[in-house]
RNA sequence: GGAGGCGUAGCCUAAUUGGCUAAGGCGUCGGUCUUGAAAACCGAUGGGGUGAACGCCCCGUGUGGGUUCGAGUCCCACCGCCUCCGCCA
């Protein structure tokens, strides 16, 4: 959610930043009557209501001096005026759902560091680290390698669920289950992260905190009798963990640490990566969320893509990180990094971690706010980024560690969580 | 699922039968004092409207409604927590 009060001293600036995402300008002189209305109204009934605690306060001063006569005069005014507000304060009320509703469709300002564009084609290439594997052989894709396995199960998981799920058996099984263990304790042990182990239902208000809602509920798996929705990250829960809360200016920055499967329904991408286990309705991923202030927020960013970098860098994998333009970007994010790792089965990079800086965005929305040591209270920033999606994770270890024989070797770093060396 | 209890500010705790400005303590920040610190004392410490500014006004006792001239206080719904019963991995 933007800033209401920013927004009213420089309407331009926020224009030309919804022309920036790609989003119809319009909406923004829409927002603007409907706050000029309500703050014409909010005067008028905050005159009658100092008019109505003037009156209630001469009530109990006549009803002292037992003055019946002139309290009973009063009573006849308060009444009046108590039903005039009434009836303004249900037209205001109107006024700011609709206010509401407007301000929780406009998407996060880009940060001035963002490449103008409508889409990918615009995205920056930052840098690269790793050169992908030469094959001496023809490398096969990960969904060819899985199945000839017998350790990668797509069409039971079709019988079980439809499409976009896939079970893992014995060692693939295991290697999922390595890597959560691996980059939960790179980032707690070596990072500094506090784990957390989050609910994977939440409430419709935690959704619409974290920004998902209203704009995204077609993504969204919701459980009709408690509405309920399953978590699409535990990005949800993280960045809500403090909603309402102020936290102390010494306490910040907050570093957490999550594992959790993801839910999404993938409802707008038809045909897009079909095979295997790219995108699937559930995946795990691991997530990085930071609590931090606004005076240091970029270049907090810039520490967590490089916890999220280190990931790859153990396990070897080539991978580059790309600067999203803004055409690109996410609907909460000001500034987001991606993470491309290299996939043969594509001949290219494959986005397997999402860093975004969300400024007050999220936290305008949950009311998390920390308190300054000269007393001011402000609404922290909120980061979040994957670290890593282990469902694509182990998609690029099958492939980018893949024998002639069909085997896959286990990196290194992941042999002690693992117990094996080769699999099978 | 059933019965009961509770919810006050960053934290802890008050508020006759509904009535003047939600009292007090702790913490934090700033100031006075001090060589420095502690103590003591003074002030600040939720949101909004209006205004160039000093300021003025409104809202805020879990959330949303209701009763009333007036609600922390009375009524209803919801959310959350606790206790007991039932069910349960």
């Amino acid at each position: 959610m933007i800033d209401i009060k920013m927004l009213r001293r420089n309407p331009e600036k926020f224009k030309e930043a919804v022309r920036k995402r790609g989003y119809d300008e319009s909406i923004i002189d829409e927002l603007l009557k409907v706050d000029k209305e309500w703050r014409n109204l909010t005067s008028e009934i905050d005159k009658l209501r100092a008019r109505r605690n003037e009156i209630s306060r001469r009530v109990a001063a006549a009803k002292r001096e037992k003055n019946n006569e002139e309290a009973n005069t009063l009573i006849e005014e308060g009444k009046k005026i108590g039903d005039l507000i009434k009836e303004l304060e249900d037209k205001r009320k109107e006024l700011e759902e609709k206010e509401r509703e407007i301000l929780l469709r406009i998407p996060n300002p880009p940060h001035e560091s963002v490449p103008v564009g409508e889409d990918e084609t615009y995205n920056v290439e930052i840098r690269k680290w790793g050169k992908p594997r030469e094959f001496d052989f023809n490398p096969k894709a990960h969904w060819d390698i899985g199945p000839d396995l017998n350790l990668m199960d797509i069409e039971r998981a079709g019988k079980l669920s439809g499409s976009r799920f896939v079970i893992l058996y014995d060692k693939l099984a295991r290697l999922e289950r390595a890597l959560i263990n691996f980059m939960l304790d790179l980032h707690t042990k070596e990072h500094g992260y506090k784990e957390v182990w989050v609910p994977h239902l939440v409430k419709r208000e935690t959704m619409t905190w974290s920004g998902q809602l209203p704009k995204f509920e077609e993504e969204a798996y919701n459980t009709k009798k408690d509405d309920l929705f399953l978590i699409p990250t535990a990005e949800v829960p993280l960045v809500n963990l403090h909603a309402g809360e102020i936290l102390s200016e010494n306490d910040l920055p907050l570093k957490y640490v999550a594992y959790s499967p993801c839910y999404r329904r993938e409802a707008g991408s038809y045909g897009k990566d079909v095979r295997g286990m790219i995108r699937n309705h559930q995946f795990d991923k691991v997530e990085l969320v930071w609590y931090t202030k606004p005076e240091r927020s970029y270049e907090d960013l810039e520490t967590l893509v490089s916890h999220a970098e280190e990931v790859l860098k153990r396990l070897n994998l080539p991978y580059r990180v790309i600067l999203l333009s803004t055409g690109d970007m996410g609907f909460t994010a000001a500034k987001t990094y991606d993470i491309e790792v290299w996939l043969p089965s594509y001949n290219n990079y494959k986005e397997i971690s999402s860093c975004s800086n969300t400024e007050a965005f999220q936290a305008r929305r949950s009311k998390t706010r920390f308190r300054r040591k000269n007393g001011n209270v402000e609404n922290v920033h909120l980061l979040n980024g994957s670290g890593l999606a282990v469902g694509r994770t182990l998609v690029a270890i099958i492939e980018n560690y893949q024998m002639p024989d069909g085997s896959i070797k286990v990196p290194d770093a992941l042999v002690p969580y693992t117990g094996f060396e080769v699999i099978p």
